[in-house]
DNA sequence: CCTCATCTGTCCTAAACCGAAAATTTCCGA
DNA sequence: TCGGAAATTTTCGGTTTAGGACAGATGAGG
């Protein structure tokens, strides 16, 4: 018995009991601790498990953590970014924000507009603008993803059905050269689409790092939108087809 | 068992029953109380916990002082009543939870049951089982309510309709002794009655406070609720209505 | 049979943890 | 406002645990 053998069984066990100590499984498979702290530190260097004194547990909400990670990448572009979205958003509007960090960034601007009505299928907006004393928050309905807070659906889409917004603020994981704008969840295309259907005015936040990337699913052309805010120029061709499409670029710095 | 080990039974203990003592926590891992207030002091350091004096609550974050006020009254009895009426609640089943402080506490306690699809229009609730790795939670739509966190309006009523629960659980402002229930809010009546019609049995959780009083919107009788949760035995005539409208009465002490 | 790589046990020092007691702060009723 | 009780912070010493270093054991491959 080595330790290949040993650590799945480790693992068994912490997912059954929820934690392990070093000296019952020292006991368990009939080895030195120290022999089994070599196991521990090997499965918590992959994040199987998390290491504590005595022991290790289980690793806690591996799902949140990736969401919070994501919202401090590029944070200070995103703010920047946001900020520059929030100028372009007159108080008193209607607007909806999607999912997303992004988006999030721009709630947290607009906590000092006056007498916005805002619509959001992000739990994490509803909460931010919860504190906000003046305009209304609506809450579209919809399953609630654990993973990012979003809400989605047939439920989602059916409410924002029944508004019409002046502003869309939208976010997306990807970003093509020709102006498409890409995600990974096509779940989430859906309600975008719908947003963007209902709105007079369609906002895309995305920083630049977007256009490093691809996906799956395609949301729309930016030649649907009114503006595009983003932390770096936008590869040469595309900037004039914004031009010709009418669609303007703002570029924070 | 050591502080590694301790401290995400404390969190768990602490989103389950919005509090935990310092002295109840020692007795319950058989530590001293300098060992818990270490530990309470590293989670309220890396902001899990609030530090107060005494033991330790929920970081406070969105919700309004006074209906954090609301929530702290008469807490342990809202615990035991939400424990009863999470025992009446089988595991796998479809719930409905309304807004109140009392159905969050239902809330809390439901974490622990497995497969539940739970619909609530009450932005702590979602919160509360945004932690819950299993099972589905949907939120309603609606137009967000600062003071309490509730989605009210039309929206949430439409979205509402669309289901049918096995178990609905409702709260109320005050109840009468002819076995009707009233609330100071007539936009929240007519959510608790659609819930009412969606549902296949009616839960009430209401501590015997509300009895002292009134509310000038009726939401039903208790004649149509399957079930009435509460900490102190019902008045006389009321209870005799109660056998005679087939509707079990669990008093909690 | 030899060699190399890997795993394991033992030893040792530094660090972490726990409980106890003293000093200080906070809370709450008069 | 004040005083006592409860809770907290601080400090200290004893005990357990961590993790590096090194040597022996084991097994595969040449």
């Amino acid at each position: 018995m080595s330790q290949g053998f040993r650590q799945p069984d480790i693992l068994k066990i912490a997912r059954q009991d929820g934690k392990v100590t070093v000296e019952n499984l020292a006991a368990h498979f009939g080895v030195t601790l120290q022999t089994i702290r070599r196991d521990l530190a090997e499965l918590a260097e992959a994040n199987k498990l998390e290491r504590v004194h005595g022991g290790a547990i289980l690793p806690s909400g591996t799902t949140n953590i990736e969401y919070q990670e994501r919202r401090n990448l590029n944070q200070t572009a995103k703010q920047a970014i946001a900020r520059a979205c929030a100028r372009h958003i007159p108080e008193g509007s209607s607007v909806f924000l999607n999912i997303g960090t992004s988006t999030e960034a721009v709630a947290r601007q607009l906590l000092r507009h006056r007498d916005l009505m805002v619509v959001t299928n992000n739990m994490n907006i509803a909460n931010i603008l919860a504190e906000k004393p003046d305009g209304q928050t609506i809450v579209t309905g919809g399953k609630l993803r654990r993973a990012d807070g979003g809400l989605v659906g047939t439920v989602a889409i059916d409410t924002i059905r029944q508004f019409k917004f002046d502003i869309a603020v939208i976010g997306c994981s990807a970003m093509d050269t020709d102006g498409d704008l890409l995600d990974f969840d096509i779940e989430e295309v859906g309600v975008s689409q719908t947003i963007l259907t209902q709105s007079r005015q369609g906002f895309l936040v995305a920083d630049a790092s977007k256009f490093n990337r691809t996906a799956p699913a395609r949301i729309a052309s930016m030649k649907s939108l009114s503006a595009v805010f983003t932390d770096a120029p936008v590869p040469g061709g595309l900037a004039r087809l914004c031009q010709e499409w009418n669609t303007d670029v703002i570029v924070t710095t």
